[in-house]
DNA sequence: CCTTGACCTAGACCGCGCTCTAGGGTCGAT
DNA sequence: ATCGACCCTAGAGCGCGGTCTAGGTCAAGG
């Protein structure tokens, strides 16, 4: 049990908390490529399982499918796509990191719309709770 | 032009950079509140301009519309329900914050990848362009 | 007068990413 | 042999957040 180098549609979606009809939906999309049985079943072996991690990584990410799919078409194809791939991985890697910029900008404000409220309803300034502001 | 006190949607549209069709949606969903020229039209004054800058960080920082209402009927409701509405705030700070660091992990995940990828196919080091590794 | 352009409403439609259903097979234990 | 727990496919359905269409009003300019 656990990492063992097969495991069923159900195993899989435990171990990487991904969902079976999501784990079937990621192949027919073909972000995935899943060996089956002799009588038809997915058989998720250790690389199978990295796969599905790393695709769970760049959705929660913001990469859409489509993007994945491409990516995904290009490590299979091999060195002759390798510089192309490793291209769209470092693109993804600036979006992230634009997206995170982003973010930190609207939460510093939000924050300042916080703090702009607390000195608003209440003019005094009691101890807090010692939560970031 | 500009900023002067009551723009009609288009221009509202532009200033923002929200969409006019994005903003009657808002409405809609009583995000926000605009009053009306005596024939019907809208006009965005500047605390409505506000209001709509507000909700579009909200937005980009993942708030869903049903929240915004709720935080928007709260502000409405005025002092009663103020205590409510920082505390709607402060715990989608934490939300943010708890995103940012999670899309901090990944991005570390992606660019030991990406490090990974590399050694793989260029197994030599050239200088590289200096972009962020 | 009539065209042009920007506005209005109600409601249909869309893209995305799942998520679930129907209908059916297989396998191991009782 | 039949039950239960799993698996399969094809395809429908859903939640969200917009985005657009049809059909109409209104005001200014030529």
């Amino acid at each position: 049990m656990g990492d063992s180098p097969a495991m069923t549609i159900g195993e899989a979606a435990r171990v990487t908390g991904v969902g079976i009809h999501t784990l079937r939906y990621y192949e027919k999309q073909d972000l995935l490529r899943v060996p089956r049985t002799a009588n038809g079943q997915r058989r998720f072996g250790p690389s199978e399982l990295a796969s599905v991690r790393f695709i769970a990584q760049l959705r929660k990410t913001g990469m859409p499918i489509g993007t994945i799919r491409e990516y995904a078409e290009m490590v299979r194809s091999g060195t002759a796509t390798a510089d192309a791939s490793l291209q769209l991985l470092e693109n993804h890697r600036d979006d992230v990191l634009r997206h995170l910029d982003e973010q930190k900008r609207y939460l510093t404000a939000i924050r300042l719309k916080i703090a702009a409220y607390r000195a608003e309803i209440q003019p005094d300034e009691p101890a807090g709770d010692g939560a970031p502001t």
